[in-house]
DNA sequence: CGCGTTTGACCGGCGC
DNA sequence: GCGCCGGTCAAACGCG
């Protein structure tokens, strides 16, 4: 990681390749809701997934995540630890989720090639598997991965424009971690979020007036 | 009754 | 072509 920056610098790297994942893991729960939504979650810099302090290859695997070996390494394994006060929101990559359709392939030349949404993975460390991010999520399937001892979950976003998932599992090697990837990027506001700010943008426009 | 979860079936991608 | 595996669907069920 470059320096005590927080976030990071944003880098390209999500637009340049849809198909790696992106792992942030925290200590502890993930921050308080309100303040989830009205920040910034950067993609990893390169420099971050060249950290040899973090394993990438072995984290995003047995998160069963898809990686491309150009985007992480294989080191020895640590944790990434933005601060407590952190606001996560996934911004970057062109793909606004997915359509089982069309949306899924793009034609280049003459072969399909399969259109991934960005990715972007957390983990952390907590006794509750579903964390509350303040979105509204709804559980669509589990399924038993090979080589994990722990389900896993997959939730969609319950407002029906919204394309986002989200995948939750435990790692088998360390149950107290749960990996949250989400997938895709929410085109509308935290409902807590906006909950919580509508009282003050109300006060603003009323305040405004005189 | 509406909404969310559970769970088995189904489908598509991928490797052999 | 076949089998494995991950992801999704949808009916059944539970809960407030």
């Amino acid at each position: 990681m470059e320096g005590d920056q927080w976030p990071p610098p944003l880098t390209p790297m999500i637009n340049q390749d849809p198909s790696s994942s992106f792992l942030y893991s925290t200590n502890g729960s993930i921050p308080a809701t309100s303040s989830m939504s009205n920040g910034l979650l950067h993609p990893l810099s390169s420099q971050m997934m060249g950290d040899p302090e973090i394993d990438w290859v072995n984290l995003l695997s047995q998160a069963g995540c898809s990686t491309s070996s150009s985007t992480a390494t294989n080191n020895h394994q640590d944790l990434f630890l933005p601060p407590s006060s952190s606001s996560l929101r996934l911004i970057g990559g062109e793909d606004q989720g997915r359509n089982k359709s069309l949306d899924d392939v793009r034609k280049v030349g003459r072969k399909v090639k399969k259109v991934v949404p960005p990715r972007v993975a957390f983990h952390t460390r907590s006794q509750d598997d579903i964390l509350d991010d303040g979105y509204k999520w709804r559980k669509y399937g589990q399924k038993a991965v090979k080589n994990c001892n722990y389900p896993r979950s997959y939730y969609h976003c319950t407002r029906h424009t919204c394309n986002v998932k989200k995948q939750i599992q435990r790692l088998s090697k360390d149950p107290g971690i749960v990996v949250t990837t989400y997938e895709g990027i929410h085109n509308h506001p935290c409902e807590q979020f906006m909950e919580t700010l509508s009282p003050l943008l109300n006060q603003i426009q009323f305040l405004t007036k005189f």
